[in-house]
DNA sequence: AGAAGTTTGTGAATGCGAGAACAAATCACC
DNA sequence: GGTGATTTGTTCTCGCATTCACAAACTTCT
C-alpha cells in the first residue's frame, strides 16, 4: 500500500523523468531526479522505495526503467478514457489541453446542456448533449469524469456520472459534492489556491510593518 | 501562525457561509457548517480556534460575523492586484473567471509575448506585451502573478515576475519552476490530478480482479 | 584483488495533523 | 433562579509524513 503522499507526488517524478529522458540523459542519481523535481531527495528516495528496488547503488536510476515503472504503478501505460461535462471557457481549455498534451488519457466526449453548443467540435471531438453521458459512459467504459459547468450543476452532473459508472472525478466546480462511498473526487480552484497565497502575502505585508516599527523605535534596544 | 492545513481550508470555509448567507442563514452550527464544507466538525472547530473565539456555546456561529472575521484572517477584504501572463486557452479561462467569480482580486493586467494577442480585450481588460509587466507591476504594487504560459516559458516568466517585485505565484503550467526564498509559489496541474485518480481506479479494478478470482477458487475457503 | 569513493534503500527520530472526547459556557424553559 | 439541553473550545491520543543518518551495495582506480 503505497501512501497518499507518495500517489501525489509519482506523476511529477514521471514529468521530470519524461523531461531528463527528451534531454538525452539515461541514467540520474536521486539527487539530480528529486532537483528536477522539486523536492528533497531522502523523501524521492523512500517514495520509490514503496514501489520496488529500481535503482543500483553507487549507480543511480535508468531513466525509461524507472519511467517505465512509474507509470505502470500510476495505471498510465494504458489509456484511460475521460468524459469532459461542461464546455465553456474551461471546459474548451481541459479539451485542447488533454487532447494535446497529456500521455495516459484519451478524451472520449465532451458534453454540454446547452443546445448551442452542440455544433461545436473541440480539439477534434464534438460537443454533445449531456444526456448522451450514459451511453457514451457504459460503450467506452469511462471511469474518470471531469466536472466543468457552474457550481450550482456540479452535483446534479457527478451524480449523473455516478449513476453512469464514472468512479472518479476531477472537480472544477467551485462546489462541494458528495459521492457514494468508492467513488474518489479530487477537486481543483482557482480562488481557493489565490486566496491561499493572499493569506500569505498579507502575513508577510505584517511582518514588514513589525520591522518597520521595530528599526523606528530604535534598531539596537 | 495558522498551520498550513487550517489556511487551506478556510477558503472553503469561506465560500460555504457565504453559500449559507445567500440562502438566508443567520446562524449556523459547527456540524451544519461542517457539511457544507464537506470536513468534519470537530477539525472545523479546531481550525476555527486558531483565528479566535467566534462562536457562542450552545448556539452557533453568526454566519456574516464568521466569514468577515475569516476574510479578514485571509486577507481578502482589500483588492489584490492580481496579472495573468500567458492569454491563450487557459488564460482566457482565467481571465474570465478571475474578473466575474472571486472577489478579494482584481485583474490589472494580462499579458502575452504573442503581438498578434494585443489587439484583444478579455473580460474588459486589453492583453498587453509582456515587457509591461515591470511598468505594471509597480504602479498597481503587484504582488500576486498567475502563469498560464507554456511550460518552457515558465521559469522565464517566474524570474520576470520575482525581479518585478511578485511574492505570490500561482503555476498552472507542467513545469518545476524554482524561486528564491520569501517568493511563495502554488501549482494547479490538471494531469497530476487525473493520474492520481488513474492510480486509484487500476487499484479498484485489481481489487475486482482478486475478488473474482477469490469467487472462483471458492468464497467460503 | 583491494581500497576509496558513490549512491541507494531503510530504520529511527521528530514533527504535524486528524479525530475522539469532554469540560465550560450559553440558552430555553419552567 | 435553577435545571436540562445544546454547542463550542480544547486537551489528549494516535497515525502519518518528513527528514536524518548510515549500512549495504556497486563502481572505479590502482
Ligand atoms: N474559467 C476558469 O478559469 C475557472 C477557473 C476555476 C474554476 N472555474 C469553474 O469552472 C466552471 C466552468 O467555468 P467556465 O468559465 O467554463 O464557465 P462557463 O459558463 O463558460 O461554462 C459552463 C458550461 O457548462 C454548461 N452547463 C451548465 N449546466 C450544465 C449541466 N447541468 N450539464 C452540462 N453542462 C452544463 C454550460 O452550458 C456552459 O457551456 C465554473 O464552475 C467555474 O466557477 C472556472
Ligand atoms: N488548457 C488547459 O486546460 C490546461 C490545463 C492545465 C495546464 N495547462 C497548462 O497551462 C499552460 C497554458 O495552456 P494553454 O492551453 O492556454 O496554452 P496556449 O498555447 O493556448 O497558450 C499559451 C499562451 O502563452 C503565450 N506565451 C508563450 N510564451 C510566453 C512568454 N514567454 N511570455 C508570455 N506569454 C507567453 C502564448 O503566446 C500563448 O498565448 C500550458 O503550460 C498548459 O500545459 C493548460
Amino acid at each position: 500500500m503505497i501512501p497518499e503522499a507518495t500517489v501525489a507526488r509519482l506523476p511529477v517524478y514521471l514529468r521530470a523523468l519524461t523531461a531528463l529522458a527528451e534531454g538525452g540523459i539515461r541514467t540520474c542519481s536521486s539527487e539530480e531526479l528529486a532537483t528536477a523535481a522539486g523536492v528533497n531527495s531522502a523523501k524521492l528516495r523512500k517514495d520509490l522505495s514503496y514501489l520496488g528496488s529500481y535503482g543500483t547503488r553507487g549507480v543511480g536510476y535508468d531513466v525509461d526503467y524507472l519511467r517505465y515503472q512509474i507509470a505502470r504503478e500510476i495505471g498510465v501505460t494504458q489509456d484511460w478514457p475521460v468524459v469532459i461535462v461542461g464546455i465553456g471557457n474551461l471546459g474548451h481549455a481541459l479539451a485542447n489541453y488533454s487532447g494535446s498534451r497529456s500521455r495516459g488519457f484519451r478524451v472520449v466526449a465532451l458534453l454540454d446542456a446547452d443546445p448551442e453548443r452542440h455544433a461545436e467540435v473541440v480539439a477534434g471531438v464534438p460537443v454533445r448533449p449531456f444526456d448522451d453521458l450514459e451511453a457514451i459512459a457504459s460503450e467506452h467504459a469511462v471511469a474518470i469524469g471531469v466536472i466543468a459547468t457552474p457550481a450550482a450543476a456540479a452535483q446534479d452532473v457527478a451524480d449523473r456520472m455516478v449513476a453512469a459508472g464514472v468512479t472518479s472525478i476531477l472537480n472544477f466546480a467551485p462546489a462541494v459534492i458528495s459521492v457514494p462511498d468508492g467513488v474518489d473526487v479530487r477537486k481543483v480552484d482557482l480562488s481557493i489556491e489565490l486566496q491561499i497565497l493572499a493569506y500569505h502575502e498579507q502575513r508577510k505585508a505584517h511582518e514588514h510593518e513589525r520591522d518597520h516599527v521595530a528599526a523606528a523605535i530604535g534598531g539596537d534596544a
